[in-house]
DNA sequence: CATCATGTCT
């Protein structure tokens, strides 16, 4: 059939070659010889229909011209197409081939427009600017953009409108530097461009997020006095907006001559969209003032915006504007109202407009179940979600996500659950914002076995899922397992860890004491200029802190240009930690002069310091601060600092009459703070009477047991110890093992008691049995006593030289220069004779030690602890 | 209509 129609073409092409074939009569003769031609090949029907057409459609047109226009008027490709197939150069005018390519551009036959080229070019016409301009159109319209912009390279084309065409198709299919460069070319080639131009450009600029490139727009823009325009200063304030130069698009905005209603709505949804809620809303009260028609498009921002600034009142007058324009039937204005009441905490009258709604989407199902889980009525949100399939709405990825976060919040593993399985029945776990709220779920539910499994999962990760694993891990105390995570993001390249990324992992090197490490990331972070984000700033102090380097954390803090409470209470628990409560005391002091409100943790951080520094007297007086001025009722962990700092001190009986006072019961926390005074003022009378009531609380922390063994062993009680042991043994139990560890050019070395796995160990012990017999001949004598006390010691009653914090101390005086200072860090707390030697080992070796235990920091030099003997 | 982050305490 092809080669038919080719050999026809081809033959009629030699019969109107002929340049005398000029006037009708030899046309229709034409026409007619050709029907001839045709009427021999049976199989082309169509073709001698269309002559068939030609000769009675209207006998007295017989320019194969006006032919043609007639059936491009009449919409009739397939036959203009036919009939110029048979036509010859000289039949046919350029304003007629126009008209063909106008044709096929409105239908959008590519292979029709492909034709009429090959005739244009097989012909050897000229293509003047306005052919060209047709062809361009025509490619342009069909989709071969690549095509259409050859055109663009061959033939100046004069008219704005069809660069415009093409820059805006351009832009459309996501190329957009192709179509900046193509504006590129019509500056260059002189052409007049029109307000259009500026628009497509423009809105091209905005999506590469150009803002440089935009500028300069805008200046070219205000010179070639387009500037006025309603259209072109619209589509700069949207370039603005969509850049985050609200203050460029506002400006533009004031300076425009004539605002419509897209420039007003523009600005507003900008404004709402940035984050700037009020000042969006005050625009739109100032366009009431002005008398601008408002539409939906302003009222939908308008609800985003009361939602966002929690102004209520505003959504109500506007719901009933709304309602007075009769756009209560509207989809989106009924969803994002809704959404606004639910936002604003006015769950009844979102109920209302969502029971009133003729039609409820997903939308308005989601948005309502998401109200529901932010007041908390969890259990609500879950049964809509399980209602809305038998409603015949299907959830969608958002409501999963909704739901999922709503089960995350509110701890509900089972419902979440429950929601992943019907994730997994419907399909959707695909979806990258389905499974990393999944795995939120999970981590918040404390699950990380099932946020794993949904991680590794996962075909395709992006940052938020990293982020979402890492920072899951690190906050349910799995800081390794962050950390090995967070190495391996950065050993695969494929994404950068964001601010967030770093917020997740400092908390895992802070817990770790993996100074190092998180000196590493202190580096990213200052590369990155991440150091400008408070939570990175934030964490970045406290794992500074956490690892010891108390002066460096402080230097931070004071880098930090807007501190926030956070900033403020990682400082003070950082001093606390250390033992320097008049500097935490202090701290607190210039925070409130500060402006910045005190919360609960603050106070548990101040009163900790106020305790482990022996400060009695300020900590009841923050106590009472907190109570009376505040207006903070004190919780479990405020009421654990005072029992610890009164134990601590030695006000075992006040602290015991404190605890029966206490308006909640108290939790072994709070008895585990007395036990503890009792240990370090030898109380044992007391200390058994304590340790019953801790045991009944918590029998399966064995903490507690060895504390008392402790007790016992110090006060020389070994019958009571071997009781006391035997009963943890009945109990199945298995004590927490003590360890310690120490970061040694980047490597953890970890050391359990008599542990002799390091390669340094011979050399570890040579060291220590030298410290110990300089210690004896200076007469120090070992604390036998904790031979048999401490955890790690109940199984192994061997010698002091085994206890882990030794042998991590000791490798790192040997194997670290002589300025470093040695960082380890203890599980549990640090053993009396450790205690000791540490402070003699200080001395022997002019070596700073800081050993981080469970409780707190000590930092030895000199012989001498930070800790003034409060541990 | 959507997913991820910092601070206390055993």
């Amino acid at each position: 059939m092809a080669m038919l129609v080719t050999n026809l073409s081809s033959s009629s092409f030699c019969f109107f070659s002929s340049p005398h074939l000029q006037n009708q009569k030899e046309i229709r003769s034409g026409v007619r010889v050709r029907k001839d031609v045709i009427s021999n090949r049976a199989s082309l029907r169509t073709v001698s229909d269309c002559v068939d057409s030609i000769t009675t459609f209207d006998r007295s047109v017989t320019d194969a011209n006006t032919q043609l226009r007639r059936f491009c008027e009449s919409g009739n490709l397939e036959n203009a197409v036919k009939l110029l197939r048979v036509s010859g150069k000289w039949d046919i005018d350029p304003r007629t081939l126009c008209s063909v390519l106008q044709l096929c551009a409105d239908s959008k036959s590519l292979k029709d427009g492909k034709e009429v080229d090959n005739f244009i070019r097989g012909n050897g016409f000229v293509i003047d600017s306005n052919l060209g301009s047709k062809l361009s159109l025509m490619y342009t319209n069909c989709g071969d953009l690549k095509e259409a912009s050859r055109v663009f390279d061959e033939v100046k084309i004069e008219k704005a409108l069809f660069w415009n065409i093409l820059m805006n198709e351009l832009a459309k299919s996501g190329d957009f530097s192709g179509s900046i460069g193509l504006f590129k070319k019509m500056m260059s080639s002189g052409v007049e461009m029109d307000s259009y131009t500026f628009s497509c450009v423009s809105k091209s600029f905005s999506s590469l997020r150009s803002v440089h490139g935009g500028e300069q727009l805008h200046g070219f823009i205000l010179k070639s006095g387009f500037g006025e325009r309603n259209s072109v200063g619209n589509s700069l304030v949207a370039f603005y907006l969509k850049n985050q130069r609200v203050d460029s698009a506002r400006k533009v905005f004031d300076e425009m001559t004539e605002r419509d209603v897209i420039s007003w709505n523009s600005i507003i949804n900008g404004y709402v969209s940035n984050g700037l809620a009020e000042k969006g809303l005050s625009v739109f009260v100032q366009m009431l003032v002005s008398g601008i028609e408002i539409d939906l498009a302003t009222i939908v921002s308008v609800f985003a915006g009361c939602a966002d600034s929690r102004l209520i009142s505003l959504g109500r007058a506007v719901h009933s504007i709304g309602v007075k324009a009769c756009f209560s039937r509207e989809d989106r204005f009924c969803n994002t109202l809704l959404d606004m009441y639910s936002k604003c905490g006015d769950l009844d009258s979102a109920k209302a407009v969502f029971r009133e709604m003729s039609d409820r989407s997903v939308v308005s199902y989601t948005s309502m179940i998401a109200g529901y889980a932010r007041e908390g009525l969890a259990g609500e949100a879950v049964k809509l979600f399980e209602e809305m399939e038998e409603e015949g709405i299907s959830p969608d990825v958002y409501t999963v996500t909704a739901v999922l976060n709503c089960c995350a919040r509110y701890r509900l593993l089972d419902e979440g659950k429950r929601v992943h399985e019907w994730i997994k029945e419907n399909d959707l776990g695909f979806d990258i914002f389905v499974s990393n709220a999944l795995m939120d779920m999970y981590a918040k539910c404390g699950s990380m076995r099932e946020a794993e499994l949904v991680f590794s999962e996962m075909r395709v990760k992006d940052i938020i899922s990293w982020n979402t694993i890492i920072g899951g891990y690190s906050k349910n105390c799995y800081a390794n397992e962050a950390l090995s995570l967070f190495n391996l993001l950065l050993e695969e390249k494929r994404f950068s860890p964001d601010e967030r990324t770093v917020a997740c992992v400092l908390p895992a090197c802070a817990s770790l004491s993996a100074f190092d490490k998180g000196r590493e990331i202190h580096g990213y972070i200052m590369r990155n200029g991440y150091f400008s984000d408070r939570h990175v700033a934030n964490s970045l102090v406290d794992m500074y802190a956490k690892c010891g380097a108390l002066l460096l954390a402080h230097m931070l803090f004071d880098d930090i240009a807007s501190k926030d409470l956070v900033s403020w209470t990682v400082m003070i628990a950082g001093y606390g930690m250390h033992g320097f409560g008049k500097e935490a005391i202090a701290l607190f002091n210039q925070m409130r002069q500060a402006g910045i409100e005190a919360d609960e943790i603050s106070f548990v951080s101040l009163l900790y310091a106020c305790s482990h520094s022996g400060l009695v007297d300020e900590g009841w007086r923050f106590f009472n601060i907190m109570r009376h001025e505040c207006k903070i009722e004190p919780t479990v962990e405020h009421y654990a600092c005072i029992v610890d700092m009164l134990a601590r001190t030695g006000d075992l009986i006040k602290a015991y009459r404190f605890i029966e006072n206490m308006p909640i019961p108290p939790d072994a926390t709070i008895w585990g703070a007395l036990l503890c005074g009792c240990r370090i003022h030898h109380d044992v009378k007391l200390a058994e009477k304590v340790a019953e009531k801790v045991f009944e609380l918590e029998p399966e922390n064995t903490g507690y047991y060895v504390l008392m063994a402790n007790i016992y062993a110090e006060a020389e009680k070994w019958e009571q110890v071997k009781r006391l042991r035997k009963r943890i043994g009945q109990r199945g139990l298995r004590k927490n093992p003590g360890c310690s560890w120490i970061e040694i050019k980047g490597r953890v070395n970890i050391f359990v008691a008599g542990d002799s796995s390091n390669p340094e160990t011979e050399n570890i012990e040579a060291f220590l049995r030298k410290v110990r017999a300089r210690m004896i001949e200076e007469g120090y004598s070992p604390l036998t006593k904790y031979a048999l006390i401490d955890a790690e010691e109940m199984e192994k009653e061997e010698a002091l030289c085994g206890h882990s914090e030794k042998l991590a101390m000791a490798l790192g005086i040997i194997s670290s220069g002589h300025g470093k200072i040695i960082r380890v860090t203890k599980n549990l707390r640090v053993c009396g004779d450790c205690h000791e030697m540490a402070k003699f080992m200080s001395k022997l070796t002019r070596r700073e030690i800081v050993l981080r235990d469970s409780n707190r920091f000590h930092q030895f030099k000199d012989g001498h602890c930070s800790c003034r003997g409060f541990w």
